[in-house]
DNA sequence: CGAGTAATGTGAAGACTATCACATTATTTC
DNA sequence: GAAATAATGTGATAGTCTTCACATTACTCG
């Protein structure tokens, strides 16, 4: 089944699931159809059903899902049933802002290193108690406290060559908030999160529709 | 031509082109071929020829394109050939760095406004001297001084009502920030950007490579 | 226990998006 | 000024993703 071609969009549309299947569970619902979980996400109820039968069959028909057996089962296809390490470089203002943001811990991403240039900075505690290295024991310290996905959040013109040092480093997995496409080797995976795109994006609807 | 139902894929991928299009014009260069823009951008050649070909034809055969026209015309489209202003709702560690987050002011945004709940924040000026209003304002003030996008970083629970709220206003694009899929009207865009789902996304990879 | 109802799982159709391949047009060189 | 070279614009093709429609299966109730 993981040979299967899994459509990028399916494991965005999981990982919403997951969060409306724990809003559920939260509101002690049992079971619920496909419908009513697609309405709650905005999707279509097919979709939802061929994103799930991409790997295997959750459901009972006739019945709906099991809102807490589902969960766990997404969550176990995400591989969001075990802590993952997040190491953030470029300790700007977005940098802190985002590792005092309490969704990551909720959801299972620990923050266990922390890296910036700026000798100000270097050495500093972070208000969770993390201390800031410097750039250049990234290799090392990545590896002391395992760090398992690098986020970048330094100036555009930084972004590249910290890329490449977190993949030389050992790091597969990259969350990037750089406005700038970064080139990294095919055994690492990027994600993007450029507000400057969508922003964009808005102002064009924003203009054509007036 | 506003007729022809444009991809969202294309007009993000216009938005990139118009960063990469701007670096290109600071290092003076005079005229780009589609082959080495799509380089840059990291796409394909022939998808920057057709996303442009939506909108009119604006290289020469044989040559290449402008960098200074192609740049110009793109902003056109995407409407970025004038300013627009911000409300920002929700100050907290967020929203307050992105308000100092130096990608907007330079892509033409303007924070005009900025809104909160908290009586320990209503009242109190940001460090670019904005003022933060109450959220019961949110109407008269968005109003006054002319938002014309809202951008929300209030916790999941608030961003529906918030979103409302934008809306009866006579917001018509929302950049939203809080992890859930707001419904509004079709005359409203809004846009999503959802770390969780990203880093969820490369949880995902990391674990079935692995 | 059988008929009626509800909701899944899935093959097929449809819609959308990206890529190829080449005709077309501009420039350069001899 | 003709031939060679370069790079756009675009019809055709291939590929991917979404939605439909219905056969299948589980539960409920008389």
């Amino acid at each position: 089944m993981k040979f299967a071609k899994i459509p990028m969009a399916t494991i965005s549309r999981l990982s919403i699931y997951t969060r409306t299947l724990q809003e559920l569970l939260e509101e002690e619902v049992d079971v619920i159809s496909s419908e009513r979980l697609a309405k709650q996400c905005a999707v279509n109820p097919a979709q939802i059903r061929k994103d799930l039968a991409y790997f295997g069959e959750f459901g009972v028909r006739g019945v709906g899902y099991r809102v807490g057996d589902l969960l766990n089962q997404i969550k176990e296809i995400l591989g969001l049933n075990r802590p993952w390490n997040l190491g953030m470089v470029g300790i700007g203002n977005l940098g802190s802002a985002l590792i005092r943001h309490a969704n990551f811990i909720r959801h299972g991403y620990n923050f266990t290193a922390a890296f910036d240039v700026d000798p100000q900075k270097v050495g500093r505690r972070l208000p969770n108690g993390l201390m800031i290295s410097h750039l250049e024991e990234l290799d090392e310290v990545v590896k002391e406290r395992e760090v398992h996905i690098g986020v970048i959040t330094t100036p555009s013109s930084a972004a590249q060559s910290v890329a490449n040092q977190l993949v030389l480093a050992g790091i597969n997995g990259i969350l990037n908030f750089a406005p700038i496409q970064i080139q990294v080797p095919n055994c690492c995976h990027v994600e993007n999160v450029d507000f400057t795109i969508k922003l964009d994006s808005i102002a064009y609807h924003l203009s054509s529709t007036a």
